[in-house]
DNA sequence: AATTTTGATAAGCTTAACTTATCTATCTGC
DNA sequence: GCAGATAGATAAGTTAAGCTTATCAAAATT
C-alpha cells in the first residue's frame, strides 16, 4: 500500500457521496461542513481527479465517484459492522461454510444443528457452491469438494467416498446372487451434476461387477442430484448408485437395503480447504473437526466393499 | 454510525495483526512502531477489549482479534485498492452481471464480447447464479432473473418469452399435420432447475394443442438444463421444446427447424434488477440497455404463435 | 556475554483535522 | 422581487490525534 490518501478524507467522501450533500454528510460525522469540504478538496487533490461536480452551490457525484462510491460504502460499513460487534460485550464468531450444493440442501443442514448445539452459538452462513469457490471474496472459512482444488491453500483429504446399489427393502424381494442380482429392477440414473463428472454410472458398475449391461443399464428414471435419486430410491421406484455419505444412515435404519454388495471407490476424496487466515479461528477450527467426524461417520464402514 | 473508533487506529491493528508483530506493521505503515503500540493501545481502550496478548515482549492475537482480523483486511484491501484505481489516469469501471446459469454458460458469454466491442473496455464479472442473489454483498449491479423476484429493487419486465418445439431439419421429414405432428418423433426432455420451476413440460405443451399425448411424452432422452436439451436437438436426436431466447438463432440460420407452430407463452416474463446504488453508473446505463436489445432480438418475433 | 530485536512508555512536536466566521450563489416563500 | 434560509467555499486560528525521538526492559540471537 503505498500512499494511501487519507481515510477520513476518504469516508467524508463517502457519507457525502451517498447522502448526497456536504451538510448531512458533516451532521452523519459530527462534524462541521467547512471539515467535510476541506477533507474532500484534499482528496481531490491526492487524487489528481474531481469527486464531485460543483454547479450551483450544489454537488453532484462525478463518473469517477459514482464508479467508486458502492465500494467505498461496502468497505467502511464492514469496518463499522466490526468496530460495532467488537464494542460489544460479546460477539458472535461468524462462520462461513461452503459445500457442494447437494450437500447443502439436505445433509449438512439436517445435521448443523448437532454443531451448534455442542459448540456456542456462531453467525454460521451455509453456502451450497460449485467449484471453484471465490474464498477471498466471500471470506469462506472452509469449503468441503469433492477432490483437491484449491492448491493455494491447505487442503487436507478427509474420506474417501464410494457408490453402491440401493433400494427400497420391498424391492429387494427380486434379488438373486451378487452380479446379476439387478436384472430385474428399475435402475435410477443420477446426473451428478458439474461436481461429480467423474462419478461412476452404472454403466461403470456393471462393468465392474463383470456383467453385461444388457438394455436395463440405459433405461429407467433419472434424477438430477444425488438427493433426488436417492428419495426415489426411498419411494421404491428403483435402484439408485448411491454415494455413501448420503446413504449410510438410510441402509442403518433400513429405509434402505444394498441389493447388491459391489461398491465402486470414487476416484477422488472429499477435501476439507481452510485458508490460513481461517485456520487459527478457534470456531473454524472446532467445526473442521466436527464436519470430518460427520462425514466419517455419514461413510460410516458399510461402503468399504 | 455512533463513535467509530479511530480509522488510522483499526488500520494500524490490521497490519499489526496481519504481519504478526508491531515493527512490521510500523514499516508497511511507514511509521514508527512507537506509533502503533499506542494506536493499538488508543483502539483496545475504545473496545474495551484487549486484541492482542502481550506475552514475553511479543504479542499474539486474542480471540476478538483472530475472529475480526480478515473481514478488516478485506475492508481495507477494498480501500486501498478504489484509491489506487482512483489516482490511477484511467479507471476500469467494473460492472457486476448476474444471470440464470443457464445463460451464463453459453448465451450471454457468446455475446458479451459485442458489448465489450461498442462500449469502452470494463472489468466486467459474469456470474451464474439461482435466485436468490445477495446484491449488496457481491456488490452485483444487474441481475437478469425469470420472473420478478427483488420487491425491494427497482424492477423491470424485459420481455415475455416462449417454448416451443424444435428439432433439427433431417427429422423435419416425418411431419404431417400440426397437432399429432410429433407423434413418431422421440422427444427430448428438459429439466428446468430451479429458476424454471414453472415451465412447461411437454405434457403442458401436447395438452395445450389438444393432443393426447400417449406414451410418447413420458419417454425419450433428458437433459439437466435448456442448453444440453438443445445441443442434443441440433444433433437430430429428438424435438426438443426450447425457449425462445436460446433456439431463435439456430432456428434462423437453419440448424434448427419448427416441425409444429404451437408455442407456449412463458408465465412470466424475463426482469432485469438493478439495485438503486448502480442505477446511475453510466456502464450500468449501457449494458441495460445493450442486454435488453440482445434478450429481445434472441427472442425474437418467430416466439409469438 | 554481547548484540539485536521487539514492545512499552514518556515527553514533546507537527500537522491533519476541526471550528468559527465570513462570503456568495441559489432556492423558498411571501 | 425581496427577505430569509440553505448550501458550499474560503480564511484564519485552534486542538488534539498522531507522530517522533529517546529510553528502558525482556527475549531472542549470536
Amino acid at each position: 500500500m503505498v500512499a494511501l490518501p487519507s481515510l477520513k478524507g476518504l469516508q467524508a467522501f463517502e457519507a457525502a457521496a451517498r447522502t448526497g450533500s456536504f451538510a448531512a454528510a458533516a451532521e452523519e460525522l459530527s462534524v462541521s461542513a467547512a471539515a467535510i469540504s476541506q477533507l474532500i478538496r484534499t482528496v481531490e487533490e491526492q487524487m489528481g481527479r474531481k469527486l464531485f461536480h460543483r454547479v450551483n452551490r450544489r454537488v453532484v457525484l462525478s463518473e469517477a465517484g459514482v464508479e467508486m462510491l458502492p465500494r467505498l460504502t461496502m468497505a467502511f460499513q464492514e469496518i463499522g459492522s466490526v468496530s460495532r460487534e467488537l464494542s460489544g460485550d460479546a460477539f458472535r464468531p461468524r462462520l462461513v461454510v461452503s459445500v457442494p450444493p447437494s450437500m447443502a440442501m439436505g445433509w449438512l443442514s439436517r445435521r448443523l444443528a448437532g454443531f451448534v448445539a455442542s459448540h456456542g452459538a456462531a453467525d454460521i452462513s451455509l453456502r451450497g457452491d460449485d467449484d471453484p469457490v471465490p474464498f477471498d471474496r466471500e471470506l469462506i472459512d472452509i469449503r468441503l469438494s469433492y477432490g483437491p482444488h484449491y492448491r493455494e491453500h491447505p487442503t487436507e483429504e478427509i474420506v474417501r467416498d464410494a457408490v453402491y446399489p440401493v433400494c427400497a427393502p420391498q424391492l429387494s424381494g427380486m434379488i438373486k446372487a451378487d452380479g446379476d442380482a439387478l436384472a430385474g429392477l428399475p435402475l435410477i440414473h443420477t446426473d451428478w451434476g458439474p461436481t461429480g463428472a467423474s462419478f461412476p454410472s452404472w454403466r461403470n458398475w456393471f462393468e465392474a461387477a463383470g456383467v453385461e449391461p444388457g438394455r436395463a443399464a440405459q433405461r429407467g428414471l433419472s434424477a438430477n442430484s444425488s438427493r433426488a435419486a436417492l428419495d426415489l430410491a426411498i419411494s421404491g421406484l428403483g435402484v439408485a448408485l448411491a454415494q455413501g455419505v448420503y446413504c449410510a444412515e438410510a441402509v442403518e435404519d433400513g429405509r434402505l437395503v444394498r441389493p447388491a454388495a459391489r461398491a465402486i471407490a470414487l476416484r477422488q476424496s472429499y477435501c476439507l480447504t481452510i485458508p490460513e487466515r481461517s485456520a487459527r479461528r478457534d470456531v473454524v477450527v472446532a467445526f473442521r473437526d466436527w464436519l470430518i467426524n460427520e462425514c466419517r461417520r455419514a461413510v460410516g464402514s458399510p461402503a468399504l466393499c
